[in-house]
DNA sequence: GTGGCCAAGTTGGCCAGCCAACTTTCGTCG
DNA sequence: CGACGAAAGTTGGCTGGCCAACTTGGCCAC
């Protein structure tokens, strides 16, 4: 019975997965130790073999644990990031490692979208789009510049926000526009003048590029970014197997 | 009945989502069409409402289809790389891609692990690795250079191989040493001299670097690697969403 | 002692069913 | 004609059960 409080939003299976992260991370089951049967723990939780199976999936998709018939579980790494939605938005990546996210916008216009963005945003010819520069801050330091490009339903929202909101995706939610899924290309590319200008570099120096696409729920694209980091910000993490996969960007440290 | 000649190994389910995700890439319900309900799909296949669920939940993962509690299913993207071994194996990736892979081994030695050697992969010290460099070339041209570092029972059967053989993964299977799981670090470094010569550029200059752990299904690490790539030759690519994530490595096309 | 065989334990997979939450459609009423 | 509400359709979630495939450890024969 260790769902009294309950840790997770929702489902149950939600729930036992939380609270098996927690132990795993905290070391309840050893380093590289096995972890109790499913049936062990369907009844420890009071569910259901299969509502365990279905925790289980996520924490064998972050790569936490193994999965192989035959045998128990077996713990990997015992700290990974969470990877809900902080690859989704740059505020609450920041904010989940500590550190303070800032941001400054420097240019808003409104113009025609041009066929590669039609084409990204899935738009009518002649639709009109909202695009954005921005510069994004660790604590006070330049780490990114973000170039976004928005449908009007979206932009309109943008275009009221003040300029120094830091978050936007939690504004959006208040509307009704939702982010939950994203396509994300990442490749290496050379600043040109403003990112030059914006972040302290020399202009044909190496950036690391994000290119994404989100979409709402029902598939519709709400954003088609480019985001530029200095080298030695930020690297992408993934975990991936012939399972599944999950993804998650964090600080990069030393080496 | 789709399911005649079966078309993706062993289980059922994953017999439906192959012939799914053939059916959506090839258009069968239209672009951003509907997908039939669940129910009707276990029917049409002969399958549990379970079973469809489950090859559903990959073409979810790999960002195929939406996924909303009243709604029918809506096809997203039409496209995409299956992302089974193709981030586990140079090889396999670059075959995919009806590209030629090619390679040639330029040092291999054998010496005591270092600190950071022993921690990634599970060592205890005064253990000896292999360690390789290897140029990767894409139908003649270079693209990549690769250090490599294998644990003893690896690096042994790495040892034999003869200096031109192109795919490693495949007679490292042979030999019982499977290559299941992989975590994956990207971000941006500057070109050694190594590097630079292997690779035709100029010291200095930016390569996209991905450093990979791979470990066999029991969790061992067999291979911690990194990989140096010119700009320009390849990108990764990842979809995520709040549901699950899934991740691929492509060719970088023009912008 | 050593090798091989067998049985217990464990996960993968599949089925059938039930209810809740949510979306869409359609008909009704003002 | 428009707004509201009911109903049908659909997916999310959970249960319980069953069997197959696989791993592991111990027992037994040699």
């Amino acid at each position: 019975m260790a769902l009294d409080q309950d840790r997770a939003a929702g489902s149950l299976y939600r729930k036992v997965a939380a609270d098996l992260r927690e132990a795993i991370t905290s070391g309840s089951f050893g380093d590289s130790g096995r972890l109790p049967a499913e049936g062990a723990l369907a009844e420890q939780y009071g569910v259901s073999r299969g509502t365990v199976r279905q925790a289980l999936a996520m924490l064998r998709a972050d790569g936490l644990v193994t999965s192989r018939r035959g045998t128990r579980r077996v713990v990997l790494g015992s700290a990974r990031v969470q990877s809900f939605s902080e690859l989704l938005s740059f505020t609450h990546w920041a904010r989940s490692m500590g550190e303070e996210p800032g941001g400054r916008l420097e240019s808003l216009i409104r113009r025609p979208a041009d066929a590669a963005e039609r084409e990204q945003l899935r738009l009518e010819p002649g639709t009109e789009v909202y695009v954005t520069l921005r510069l994004r801050t660790l604590s006070g330091t330049p780490v990114m510049v973000e170039r976004t490009v928005y449908p009007p339903r979206v932009g309109e929202v943008v275009a009221q926000l003040p300029p120094d909101v830091v978050s936007h995706t939690e504004p959006l939610r208040e509307h009704g526009i939702l982010f939950t899924d994203a396509d994300h290309t990442i490749d290496v590319v050379a600043a040109n003048a403003d990112d030059a200008r914006l972040l302290g570099c020399r202009r044909g120096s190496p950036l690391l590029r994000e290119k994404r696409r989100t979409t709402d729920p029902t598939g519709t694209p709400v954003e088609w970014s480019q985001d530029r980091y200095l080298p030695g910000t930020v690297a992408f993490s993934i975990h991936n197997s012939l399972a599944s996969s999950a993804l998650s960007r964090h600080a990069r440290d030393n080496d």
